[in-house]
RNA sequence: GCCCCCAUAGUUCAAUGGAUAGAAUGCAAGAUUGCGGAUCUUGUGAUAGAGGUUCGAAUCCUCUUGGGGGCACCA
């Protein structure tokens, strides 16, 4: 609708004034002030210095009558508020099917995302499970925009950190367990043998000197008897990976890891280094000098002729290519990287320029606890599953009486946590850090996960109480006046797609949370099902694309819908 | 020291330079003869400070104060 008004007022102005400056047309957070506004007539006033609500006055005269507007406002300081008639919305509400809201804007798009990004034999902690509640929800908005992505999971597996963790498993080999140990076991032994080697390479010379060069033996491959336990570790750590991403319902295209891309990384920037891109700093490290573009320096190849993250991310650039010709190649990571990835975007910017142009990275906030940032070096930390466990702890207590099998409920309570963690995630922008708080988070009180899962069973229990009393749903007979909830429910392809263009999850969180607000406010009003009443079958038909828009909703936030609860 | 980001009700978050700065939570009061009370209704309360640009500033610019992140061989 929003295009569609822009054409009307651009076909309006066509023979008066050679050229309309960029205008938008937007809806009002205040809905008295109509459906949709536009600031045309002050943009234009500013243009031609003319008198703002004489000009939105003509401009309203010069669209004249038009049968899909029940009237057309001039107010404020020169607005013009479009109130769109009856017929449109409940028009549009007899079209909604599953696929309403679909888009088919990005159909020629192939976009490459990659988030989540691990490191093996380190924990899974609550950093990459926003980062996959992230890219997750952008996946999912942009397939349903009609894009065609794939998703790509990155993980290190060499690297320092790997080098200190191997270094603790090395150290404690003797209390390892056994492969048919169960996964949570093996995980917390990896975990603790990153903690040892991490605070060792801090507090003790000697182990420094040995994990450094255990990082050379692992890069090389040159060790026998440390290939045997990385490959362990390593396997160890995928499974558990697994385990989780099945969890959350992620699928990625593509795993690809650290070791795959430095020698290519590598290539790269010995080539760039002969074409004068990259420099020779002082103990032989190859390095960008980023103060020629406004930004700071970053070494790309160490002095011991290792590539670093920075030369591994023009490789991975590199590989993704070959393994997707993508149009968009978008990166989600922490913010705490966001001055890194300048540097490095712009170093591609010279030695790839044309996947440069096509990267996007995409920094999201960090979460932070009240006592202080969390450090998977200090063993102060809160893994992924911890956190949801804990959320699952509260969900398994407030289900415990209902009446539902165990399975139902166990089911129930793993998508409401889920749920729950990821609405907390995204229900604000991107950029942000979120300070966690715990008590907040699991409680279910107003916006939250688990009320649009509610809301949306709600709904559902009624759709059933309507089957059973054998009313059907239609929109033969409507009545005189529609409510905000038609309303509301027309908007949703034009905030999936805001959500789409600005890379914004929190649109479509907060529409939800409104939309699911405003059906519950409907369904305290309103008795739906009632064989006395003539409007029933509308009501009922009503509830139904109520459903479907927050299933839908739902799904592109990665929160499960849910029959019962 | 230099660079980047941020500062909005008690709290957690919204607001392409636009209209009376919205929600939620908290607190106070109320609602179920009717489909799930994890609900609904009403009230309460905020742009860190000082200048500037603009018809119009939470938003842009400058300074101040207070937080966070980064700054050569970690990722």
């Amino acid at each position: 609708m929003k295009d569609k008004i822009k054409q009307i007022i651009e076909k309006a102005m066509a023979g008066v004034v050679k050229e309309i400056p960029a205008f938008s047309v937007e809806i009002p957070g205040d809905k008295n002030l109509g459906d949709y506004s536009t600031n045309v007539a002050l943009v234009l006033a500013k243009k031609l210095n003319k008198n703002p609500t004489e000009t939105a006055n003509l401009i309203k005269e010069k669209i004249g009558e038009n049968k899909i507007f029940k009237k057309i406002e001039v107010a404020g300081p020169g607005f013009i508020n479009f109130f769109i008639s009856d017929k449109v919305f409940t028009d549009s509400l007899k079209k909604i099917d599953e696929d309403f809201g679909k888009g088919k804007e990005s159909k020629s798009k192939k976009i490459i995302i990659d988030y989540t990004d691990p490191n093996i034999l380190k924990e899974f902690h609550i950093g990459h499970l926003m980062s996959n509640a992230v890219g997750e929800s952008l996946s999912r908005i942009f397939e349903f925009q009609g894009a065609d992505v794939k998703r790509v999971c990155y993980q290190s597996d060499v690297g320092l950190s790997v080098a200190k963790a191997m270094w603790g498993i090395l150290q404690n080999k003797s209390s390892m367990p056994e492969d048919s140990a169960p996964i949570s076991e093996k995980t917390k032994f990896l975990g603790n043998a990153y903690a040892f080697g991490s605070n060792m390479y801090e507090s003790d010379k000697n182990a420094q000197k040995e994990i450094i060069e255990l990082n050379k033996k692992i890069f090389e491959k040159s060790d026998k008897e440390v290939n045997n336990f990385y490959d362990i570790g390593k396997k160890w750590s995928l499974e558990h990976f697994d385990m989780l991403y099945k969890k959350l319902g992620t699928k990625f295209d593509y795993f690809i890891f650290e070791s795959q891309v430095s020698g290519l990384g590598k290539k790269i920037v010995e080539k760039g280094l002969k074409e004068g891109i990259f420099e020779k700093g002082d103990n032989g490290a190859v390095i960008f000098k980023g103060e020629k573009y406004g930004l700071h320096t970053r070494v790309f190849i160490n002095s011991e002729g290792l590539p670093t993250y920075e030369a591994k991310d023009l490789g991975l650039a590199e590989l993704k290519y070959k393994k997707y010709a993508y149009n968009q190649s978008i990166i989600v990571t922490g913010n705490e990287v966001n001055e890194y990835f300048k540097v490095m975007l712009c170093a591609m910017g010279k030695v790839l320029p044309k996947l440069a142009k096509k990267t996007k990275h995409i920094g999201h906030g960090m979460l932070r606890l009240p006592e202080g940032k969390m450090s998977s070096r200090t063993g102060k930390v809160i893994t992924g599953e911890s956190l949801i466990e804990k959320v699952e702890e509260l969900v398994k207590e407030k289900i415990k009486d209902r009446e539902l099998s165990e399975k139902e409920k166990k089911g129930i309570t793993e998508s409401v946590a889920i749920g729950a963690v990821r609405y907390s995630i995204l229900k604000q922008s991107i950029g942000s850090d979120i300070i966690y708080d715990f008590d907040k988070s699991i409680s279910f009180e107003g916006d939250s996960g688990p009320y649009l899962q509610y809301s949306y069973t709600r709904a559902e229990s009624v759709l059933r109480k309507a089957k059973a009393e054998k009313i059907k749903p239609s929109f033969k007979k409507i009545p005189d006046k529609i409510t905000g909830l038609e309303k509301a429910i027309y908007y949703f392809p034009e905030i999936v797609s805001e959500s789409e263009k600005k890379c914004e999850p929190h649109y479509l969180v907060l529409y939800l949370t409104e939309l699911a607000g405003i059906f519950n406010s409907y369904y305290a009003k309103n008795k739906i099902v009632d064989k006395k009443d003539d409007f029933s079958s509308y009501k009922i038909a009503l509830t139904n694309a109520f459903a479907t828009i927050m299933k839908n909703g739902m799904w592109l936030l990665g929160i499960n819908s849910l029959e019962k609860m």
